[in-house]
DNA sequence: CTTGGCACTCAATGGTCACGAGTGCCAGAT
DNA sequence: ATCTGGCACTCGTGACCATTGAGTGCCAAG
């Protein structure tokens, strides 16, 4: 296979790249290296690692760049992840604190994951499939308008306008408010439908219809199109990308821009592990040329939703790789404290 | 001044130039446009409306292209708002219609108006100081721990999490939340804290620490910092721009980025009519080169928020205006039967 | 297996040149 | 007084070409 010298270049041939965004050859690569060889032989190896599909030439008479597959090799087995340092931890913590709600939450996290990261920053908002409840609230708006808000454990909240068929009778909507969450608080969403079905029949015949279509639409809110938020920030440094441009931000900024794209791709992430996606290994075409580094966070040890970057596939990937840990388990304290 | 043929020429100049994207030359105009008159005495006209400072040319032999007061003038004079076709009218109209709650409408408001201009859309969220209190709710998670649910009639809801000095005492909770209700649902934000003053004198000594820190927090929660949120949507049309791309671009995006930029934008645009801030009227260096066309909306007469697009000086303001108009139009009614 | 040498390739750089769209100005026509 | 055709001039653009140099592959010797 592959001897310790060759990965030894590949993983110096990575490096270089990610610094200069420039093909590296042979003669630049054992200046910079004390790899204890000359070019020739740095050569032969490249040749090899070329032949391997690891590294590709731009042009004839240029140097190399890592291929996908040489990036998936450097994270796979070259590469640790670079823990941040004192003062980033601090400044993380800092900025994550003053947040006054999830909203704030999420928003600080993905600028601050920009802006580490200098790449683009995805957060998922925690996904109501699993979290629990922490209280179901109606409000009569009208005599038949009943507002319900829903409010989960990592601080979520979510409200719907119900019409209800008729008006509701006397106390049967605090009864509802009330059996509701005598049964679903504390309970995983995904528990809810079954809690609540024989909820109607302990009704009178007359409110029966009523509380039948707000428990309707609250099993609504539970499904997938409505039940997937997520924040992005973080495009302007999209701008760094190269200088061939408008060709590939064009695309990303596409992809960026439609939810269900991304939150597939953050879908295919591990939910334990930190999981790198490099080039080609995206389904989606846009982004056949960016990395996607994401992992899941939450408030135990169990992933209540996930957040990542998007970058070129040419980017820092132990640093960025580092970065985005750190934030996800921040993020988790400060969620488990709300 | 100037006579009515030369303010025809300017016309035909911004027209081509919006259309082309290249500066344009004096047979060209009288070719695409019957003025009645040969190149030359368009030349004459071109030379006046540059000495007025209408137009300019990037260099010597080159065609004109308006300048930032060239457009002004076109906008104000020239121009009338292009009013939507019936299929484009129709088709606003059922999209916003699915809309299940606020964040909803907001989101396919601003992907609506980004579609139709093909720019940048961003959408202001109702602003609290200018809507009415619909509902005003506080749970109690914990003892000493209450949560603030704030509703408002345009459908609007903000959370905040409140940890009390000391537990509430019996009913405490459901009193404070039946008298804040009487005395603020239905009335204007900006009357609450008038409204809520005297509120803790008329609980027991034991409970009116608590009380006051639930009321401090929910006055914060209407202070600037907090209140205005925006959305934006389309910035892969930023990739429309032009040639010269990076630089144009990036500081847009960063301009796009900073919430504060966006709202202090909004703000300057009139409550009641259309704005156009064009180039270097827009305050922010990073946007001297693209228009801001903003109005405001609202679920009656008055405007509860502002929206509108960011695009290049270059645009098709006419159509522009059109779309913005209509689309804040129709948030306007959804907000209303909400 | 490593190394120095060598011929070769090819993108990038920069200079020259012709082209042509567009201008300003002027003298004559309307 | 205004418009128009003509004309000389400007200058960005694109084609063409030579030069340069980083980088390669291969080979023969260590």
């Amino acid at each position: 296979m592959l001897s310790e010298r060759r990965l030894e270049v590949l993983r110096a041939i990575v490096q270089d790249y990610v610094g200069t965004e420039e093909p590296v050859g042979s003669k630049a690569l054992t200046e910079r290296h004390k790899l204890g060889v000359s070019p020739a032989t740095v050569r032969n190896d490249m040749a090899a690692l070329e032949d391997e599909g690891f590294i590709a030439q731009p042009h004839t008479s240029a140097g190399r760049i890592p291929t996908d597959k040489g990036y998936r090799l450097f994270v796979d087995k070259l590469a640790d992840v670079k823990p941040l340092s004192t003062p980033e931890r601090r400044a993380i913590q800092n900025f994550l604190d003053g947040a006054v709600d999830l909203d704030d939450v999420v928003g600080r996290t993905v600028r601050l994951l920009a802006q580490l990261t200098r790449q683009v920053a995805v957060v998922q908002y925690p996904s109501l499939t699993r979290s629990t409840v922490r209280h179901v609230e109606l409000l009569a708006l009208a005599p038949a308008r009943v507002m319900l808000v829903l409010i989960t454990d990592t601080g979520r909240v979510e409200q719907r306008m119900v019409d209800c068929p008729a008006p509701f009778g006397e106390n049967a909507l605090a009864d509802l408010r009330a059996r509701l969450n005598s049964r679903v608080v504390g309970r995983r969403f995904t528990d809810v439908p079954q809690l609540v079905q024989d909820l109607p029949e302990s009704f009178d015949q007359d409110d029966r219809g009523t509380v039948s279509t707000v428990l309707a639409t609250l099993l609504e809110t539970l499904v997938e199109e409505t039940e997937e938020r997520l924040m992005i920030g973080g495009t302007a440094n999209l701008t760094r990308f190269g200088h061939d441009f408008p060709l590939t931000i064009r695309p990303v900024l596409e992809a960026l821009e439609e939810q269900v794209v991304l939150l597939k791709l953050l879908g295919e992430a591990k939910d334990s592990e930190m999981t790198v996606r490099i080039g080609h290994e995206n389904a989606h075409e846009g982004l056949n040329s960016t990395s996607v580094v994401a992992v899941g966070y939450g408030s135990g040890d169990e992933a209540v939703a996930k957040l990542g970057v998007v970058g070129p596939t040419r980017m820092d990937y132990p640093g960025t790789m580092g970065a985005v840990r750190a934030v996800a388990r921040y993020v988790g304290q400060i969620l488990a404290e709300s």
